[in-house]
DNA sequence: TTCTTATTGAGAACTCATCTCAATATAGGC
DNA sequence: GCCTATATTGAGATGAGTTCTCAATAAGAA
């Protein structure tokens, strides 16, 4: 019963254009890169290609703490957290085998299950900080 | 030039709505629980109460997985995380010593500078997870 | 009590995101 | 290459959560 995937020049279009980017982005921003590029590409396929992507595992997807949902390609396939800066995105990508173990060992030790654990970091980068002075 | 804070009953319900509830809830939430208590409370004085409480730290505040604000009250001045119940809602306050220095020496490798962090863990409790079954 | 003005509340407005459904375009079969 | 079934698209409607507007209310000082 599994649908058959098709390629479309929209999914491919929003794959590229989030690989061109190092930073964290917006749903609406890759929409308004991809549309002032010329792609006369739908919002509602961008959020589609966006999910289907994050969940092929193509993508890292997290929340703002304003409340949006940002997007970034992630070649490593593996479970990792960011360090992102609030004024221009950019992130870096973050191994944290300590925090892995800690939340496991605090969540086995409520009797939590099926746990997820959401660990990131927001600031402002070197470059930012240096010219906002 | 700072504003003088006026004590309402308003303010007060939500207070009291919040400290007698252990788990996180949502804005609507409180709002439906205080109206269904008989107070003719109005939604965005909720949610502004909800926000100057946050602001003066009496409450905790974080994003649901689902993209919702949820808050609690909290009694305890200092800085922690949470553990929380996808199910109920019922959380428990950690302390993380081991994440704080972790934190902290990341963004300083990185260069980072203002960095807050969100490290919250969603699970199952012990008591949904035995009810559910 | 009176006056100033912070606060309230109903609803409008806003943002982000998802859904609807007719039109389109892809991929497999011929 | 052409046809056909159907996955996908896109414009706009819809929904959820939150904030804003502004006239009416009420807290606190004089």
């Amino acid at each position: 019963m599994a649908l058959i995937k098709r390629n479309t020049w929209q999914r491919e279009a929003v794959r590229k254009a989030l690989a061109s980017s190092p930073s964290f982005v917006s749903a609406q921003q890759l929409h308004a890169k991809l549309e002032s590029a010329g792609s006369a590409i739908g919002l509602a396929t961008v959020y589609r290609a966006l999910a289907s992507l994050a969940e092929m595992n193509e993508v890292d997807c997290l929340n703002s703490p304003e409340g949006e949902q940002l997007y970034r390609s992630c070649a490593s396939g593996h479970h990792h957290h960011h360090l992102i800066c609030r004024s221009c995105g950019k992130a870096v990508e973050l191994e944290a085998d300590t925090v892995e173990k800690w939340t496991a060992a605090v969540a086995k030790q409520h009797g939590f299950t099926e746990v997820s654990h959401v660990v990131d970091m927001f600031g402002t980068c070197a470059e930012c900080s240096a010219s906002s002075e």
